[in-house]
DNA sequence: TGCTTAATTTAGCTGATACTAAAATAACAA
DNA sequence: TTGTTATTTTAGTATCAGCTAAATTAAGCA
């Protein structure tokens, strides 16, 4: 599975952002979600296997932590992106202090 | 929806990519894709919704190009992540100079 | 040996997503 | 007008993803 499939649930962008202040058990990172720790569990093996995050165990307890491999492979993707950009950037730069941008609903857009 | 579920499709990571080169048509971007026009319009209003490509009008041709609002939000993510790891960058850096890393299979894992 | 704790795996349900085909919208051209 | 081209929208279907509950694995401790 990619990288982005695996980030593309708030769960398990949510998984990301605490591993970002530090390692955590599996049964730390269920605590601060409102679902089982089945559920933790299926969404750290989607992180695994997109290698976002790695695990090593300790006792019983399996102790996760980012994955450098993930994010260079998410960064390296991101800064292509903008690469390509190089030569429009200073318009972009100006595009981007515009307003706001959301998305306006013109004609009724469900 | 988030960004990274509008980049979780590889056809869509397909359109960005292609889009990441240049402005495109729907039929262009439909010509490069083994699937229905219908289905690239349905991709394309996905990638429009969480703004990563937004499209202007030329006569029948709606002309498709990226999105700086979600390139720039996607980037920030990802740089905020690394930023967390700033202390410790010198392991990480070494960490990624080693072998491959792929998931090695352990017990049996399906 | 059990019992407890920590975590994962499996099974099954439900809702979301990606597709096609067909219908609808819209601009241009005869 | 009527037809053609470009694209989107709708309807319907099939597959996939995320959840819970229950079973399983595995380490530590009495």
């Amino acid at each position: 599975m990619s990288i982005f499939a695996a980030l593309a649930d708030p769960t398990r962008r949510g998984i990301v952002e605490s591993l970002a202040r530090g390692a955590l058990s599996s049964g730390e990172i269920a605590e601060r979600f409102d679902i089982s720790a089945s559920a933790i569990s299926q969404h750290l093996k989607v992180l695994r296997e997109a290698q976002v995050v790695r695990v090593r165990a300790e006792a019983q307890r399996r102790i996760y932590e980012l994955d450098p491999h993930g994010v260079a492979e998410l960064s390296r993707w991101v800064e292509e992106l903008k690469g390509f950009w190089a030569p429009r950037f200073d318009a972009l730069e100006a595009e981007l202090r515009k307003p706001a941008g959301r998305p306006r609903k013109r004609r009724k857009e469900k």
